[in-house]
DNA sequence: TCAGACATGTAAGTCGTTACATGATTCA
DNA sequence: TGAATCATGTAACGACTTACATGTCTGA
């Protein structure tokens, strides 16, 4: 009956690494997860209360350096073991629903010209975010082959101590930009074909 | 306020090829669409029944070939507008919620053998759905080259008239293929990262 | 005769987003 | 003083899955 709570996953993962507010997860997610993960606050809170209220986190009220009070959450002994249970379960692939690709799918009673459009947008979405993941990776190879945090990612994630995060960050990484650089290749050979079948339909091909 | 009813569309533009019922729309799904997109039953058929509502579909019983009574839903000349109408919207790439990648990157506190041990089974994963890929994209091939549908999708579609169906389906195969090829690359640049960085730490590099 | 495919539907509950409400501090 | 950032939280809604309920027809 439909419980995952991959949410409350989450946030034992990254409380794993150090105590935190829901606040400071919030940003952290946004500023280097964001492209296989995403929380939205109306998730957050609840869930960290959730947490709390189970006795995988306790909250304590910290020092407001700037801005409201601050609820620091702590993961408990029993919280890192709920997360590595759930970090030792088998995992499914997810089930996708991809709008652009749904939309491309479908997009074939539609003259050649505008399933072309859907294969630009794509494609410079794609690169868009390629930009974002190539300074990322140059700051986190740096960081990996001195084994030192870099000071672009100070205060992000805390520093490594015993783990491999800078590691994991960068491989993560990687996979982001193999599968969005596959997905360029794939936007050219889509566009390739689809301007062909354009060019054959307008030489009186078969058009029906 | 959270609505972009995409079951809707997707339903529309299944139903802009040919009228189908709600058990056709879901095998049609799962034997060519799962891998970018999914719908389950309880979704259906409230939808099936609200597009009536709008005027978007009609409804007709039909003959039941074997089973119970069916319900055939045709497109209205309405729902084609609303179905394009959607279709020429610009579309964002979708906020993901990977759990395998989820988990990978909050494994760093782990042994290195259980990194390892994650990208295994995420490998095997891949694999196994490339195999279901590849006779997929050897019979649309051929179907595309020839022109003509081929008898193994007999009845799944139904003929392409006019349209680029046969294309299309080939297409967005082919970025399933390219997407899990790259995550396959993906995989073998982790493992052996995974396997150097265990090497170094049993040979007394830094481990704390 | 009974498993399995055909076929439709509902109930319950979870998941997740968006918008709103609130309020303090910092700095230009 | 007022915008930006820090910071927490709730209400409302809609999306979606799972499990269940029901029933027919075909073929081994």
């Amino acid at each position: 009956m439909a419980a995952k709570r991959k949410t409350r996953f989450a946030i034992l993962g990254l409380l794993s690494w150090k105590p935190m507010s829901g606040y400071d997860i919030k940003k952290l997610i946004e500023m280097g997860l964001q492209y296989f993960w995403n929380e939205s606050y109306g998730q957050l809170y609840p869930t960290l209360e959730a947490l709390v209220a189970e006795g995988l986190a306790v909250r304590k009220a910290a020092s407001t350096s700037g801005g409201r009070r601050r609820h620091l959450y702590t993961i408990t002994a029993k919280g890192r073991r709920t997360f590595l249970d759930w970090l030792r379960k088998p995992t499914d692939l997810p089930k996708l629903r991809s709008e652009p690709q749904l939309k491309f799918f479908l997009a074939s009673r539609l003259p050649v010209e505008e399933g072309v459009r859907l294969v630009e947008e794509y494609r410079a979405q794609q690169r868009e975010r390629l930009q974002l993941y190539k300074p990322s990776e140059q700051i986190l190879r740096r960081a990996v082959r001195n084994d030192v945090w870099p000071e672009e990612l100070e205060g992000l994630i805390g520093p490594d101590e015993g783990g491999n995060e800078l590691l994991m960050f960068l491989l993560t990484l990687r996979q982001g930009i193999l599968v969005t650089e596959a997905r360029l290749t794939w936007c050219d050979e889509a566009l390739k074909s689809l301007r062909a079948r354009g060019r054959r339909r307008s030489l009186g091909g078969k058009s029906k």
